[in-house]
DNA sequence: AAAATATGTCAACATGTCTGACATAAAAAC
DNA sequence: GTTTTTATGTCAGACATGTTGACATATTTT
């Protein structure tokens, strides 16, 4: 973040050019934009909004996970999340069931329904980043990540990438 | 764009990990939220949302940009649009001047005071993005250009990248 | 003169976020 | 074993951002 001093001839130039760093923060912002039509487009035939599919991917990912380990990962509120999920549990793409271990927790788990819609949402953005990769290639998907991963804060939040190659 | 057909010995694998694929579109989930937290925060002492900070933003990049321009960059309603620009307009950020060749367009425009918040708000992620780009190297950009650019919809907007390098 | 375009505006509504307050059950600490 | 902390839920009210639909005005194009 701070210095402009490790330069000693080294790869990197310093001053970026203006345009190269709007350049990189309008790639963020139409490829989030555009990422994320499509699922919000079948979200609505649901009822659903943006935030059910996120509820519904990282359940997804890691089932059996608790409540508050989800409010960490989506950095919202408890009354927020109490709304989609309650919703989706109540029409049953999602399940609680108690902790063995803490009882207080409730443990979160897609049903068999909730798993088709979870690949019905994702698929399309699975297609996106597999046809981005492929015709990038694995070079310049390295180079994404690397970049990708310093636009994020925390090394809490960086740790989660840290197994994949 | 289409095929999975050149691929006589290539390098990319046609097949990408399941995990490869996800941690893309995580990638992509945290990247935006933390890219967004800083001028969130800034913009509520103003009592204006991330809204205000697009439009602040496209403006002070497109100056004289009419409003329909905005419009088809952002892809939401002029009725939305309406409500903080309307604000921003009020409260001396952005002003508005009749076309020249076209009477009826309104064509944008920040004002000093309207320069110096857009300076604020993209501040912290001018910093983020330079930062991530320096440390992973000018050779991790073009892989991160590449994918994203892949990412991205339409020619139309992918057009927009075809200038710098 | 008529039609199309660029913009503005009013109204109603859905969604997702927030803060604040309070409740319950279970675990942890004393 | 009582107290405190934690995990979760819930109610209520607010605000920002988005939507549709309808209508108005000025200007350009046909």
């Amino acid at each position: 973040m701070s210095d402009i001093k490790t330069t000693e001839g080294l790869t990197p130039p310093l001053t970026l050019p203006e345009d190269e760093v709007r350049q990189g923060i309008e790639l963020l912002f139409y490829a989030y934009r555009d990422f994320t039509i499509e699922p919000d487009t079948i979200l609505l035939k649901y009822g659903f909004g943006r935030a059910h599919h996120r509820v519904i991917y990282f359940v997804g990912r890691h089932p059996h996970m608790s409540v508050s380990e989800l409010l960490v990962i989506l950095r919202i509120t408890k009354q927020s999340l109490a709304r989609v999920l309650g919703q989706l549990v109540r029409q049953g793409f999602i399940v609680q069931h108690t902790g063995k271990s803490d009882r207080r927790q409730r443990l979160l788990q897609l049903t068999p329904t909730g798993v088709e819609l979870e690949r019905q949402l994702s698929e399309n953005q699975r297609q996106r980043i597999q046809r981005a990769y492929v015709e990038a290639g694995p070079h310049a998907v390295e180079g994404f990540r690397k970049v990708m991963l310093g636009v994020i804060s925390g090394d809490a939040d960086r740790g989660r990438f840290r197994r994949t190659r």
